[in-house]
DNA sequence: GGGCCTAGCTTGTTCAGACAAGTTCGCTTA
DNA sequence: TAAGCGAACTTGTCTGAACAAGCTAGGCCC
């Protein structure tokens, strides 16, 4: 059961992905599809709100509604699982558990995953390779009490998400995400096969269940020019923020 | 005049900032509230979804809304303007011109400008300093109808975006970014004081008016360990979207 | 022709009510 | 004790209405 807005929504973004509203163009006003689709007001103003968090769609007070762009944005499990999205695309994904080990969380593991320092996690290095190229080293600390069923995966497992999700129904629900780059230590150039010192995309994340839970923080080093990570905001919804890393790097 | 939700919204995120929601915990129902502030449940319903898509709160539907951070997310305006984020922050900025010349057009610069090819542009080299420290080398092209107004700004003029605000009353409104890591070029390298080939964070952006019309292309490449980006995401608000660079490099 | 002004259109805000769907928790029952 | 059930609570969806505020285009006047 899909709710109507949804799929109205749906339709909208679909006609604007075709092209039937090109970019730049105006959007038909709330009245008029409100009588299309049978709906009230209200209704398409839920509708066209989702398009506009997506950044399809920008609006001013007074004038018709204007398509900003076509792109479709990925879902949360598309962006959250390095594998869903690989498939999304078309490409072939490996993935290869190098270590794995329980041990006390320190200080700074702690309160990102919501625990007490020295409460027991799992830490697990994986690799992560797309059209056989080793692409991204992820770096994941799981809370202890998913840590079971982390440890019952395959090691050579592609998707992780979808895994615990058929194993244990573990649901991601929420995410934080700090972007930035830095240069690769040994263990990564050697891994990644690029040149130590040289560029790296790292995306420091946690994720928490729908219950407000965190399950895992990660530190995923992607190599220079593998992927990139888009966002589009506006004045009304801006969920991007810049933060200042260490001004002056430690000696 | 600010709308009532607004308040509403404002009142909730500075609770949560002081501590008075813990992380984790419930806010209170929806009906709750709804007395709190006279007004009705939809007044209420559109305060939490401006806290919802902030990131700070999340909702399931049965059960009461959690709070899931308290740190305030940043305005469009801090965000795009590296000067503005950097007084929010009491840090010193500086801003220099090393280079602006006009030129036509590249296909690729039309195309994210809406331009079409060969059409003027103006290209300016900017460097950008924090605490006395460069840090970020801005490459932007201007849309030659604003290029005027950007050729009048001071050499050493800190905020862009805010100069041009007052002498031609140019608003952005949307923008659309970019992020991933590339090696530091020889130009890179000699202006922000680090090795060749060390790492960059590249921020590519296209920013639009409020009618749509694309103003500056820019590539923004920070020091690494200087700033990082965030993004808070859930099921229901994902803004964020992983892509393809380039599998293999060129040579 | 050019500028001003207004009428009508369009989006933004708010209300009150109704029902659907999911969660929580205490009580009953095996 | 443990599982199951259901009532009360809470958020999600949708309607219809009204007014506010901003934009646009066409007509009018100079």
């Amino acid at each position: 059961m899909v709710a109507r807005y949804a799929q109205i929504a749906g339709e909208l973004r679909d006609a604007i992905t075709r092209g039937e509203y090109a970019v730049g163009a105006q959007l038909p006003s709330e009245a008029e599809l409100a009588v299309r689709f049978a709906v009230s007001r209200g209704t398409i103003r839920q509708a066209v709100a989702v398009l506009g968090a997506e950044g399809l769609v920008g609006s001013r007070q007074g004038a018709r509604r204007i398509v900003l762009g076509r792109e479709r944005s990925q879902s949360f499990a598309e962006l959250h699982s390095f594998a869903q999205w690989a498939w999304s695309m078309g490409y072939e994904v490996g993935g290869r558990v190098l270590r794995q080990r329980r041990r006390a969380a320190s200080a700074a593991e702690a309160a990102r995953l919501a625990l007490r320092p020295g409460e027991p996690v799992l830490a697990v290095l994986r690799l992560r390779s797309l059209e056989g190229e080793p692409v991204m080293l992820e770096r994941t600390v799981y809370a202890g009490w998913i840590a079971p069923a982390v440890e019952r995966l395959d090691a050579d497992c592609a998707s992780v998400t979808q895994a615990l999700h058929e194993s244990v129904g573990l649901v991601f629900a929420y995410g934080e995400h700090l972007l930035d780059a830095v240069a690769a230590g040994s263990e990564d150039s050697r891994l990644l096969a690029v040149r130590r010192g040289g560029p790296l995309l790292r995306q420091r994340r946690v994720t928490t269940t729908p219950e407000g839970r965190p399950v895992e923080w990660s530190d995923d080093r992607y190599r220079a020019g593998s992927v990139a990570f888009g966002i589009r905001n506006s004045v009304d919804v801006n969920p991007l923020v810049r933060q200042v890393g260490e001004l002056r790097p430690s000696p």
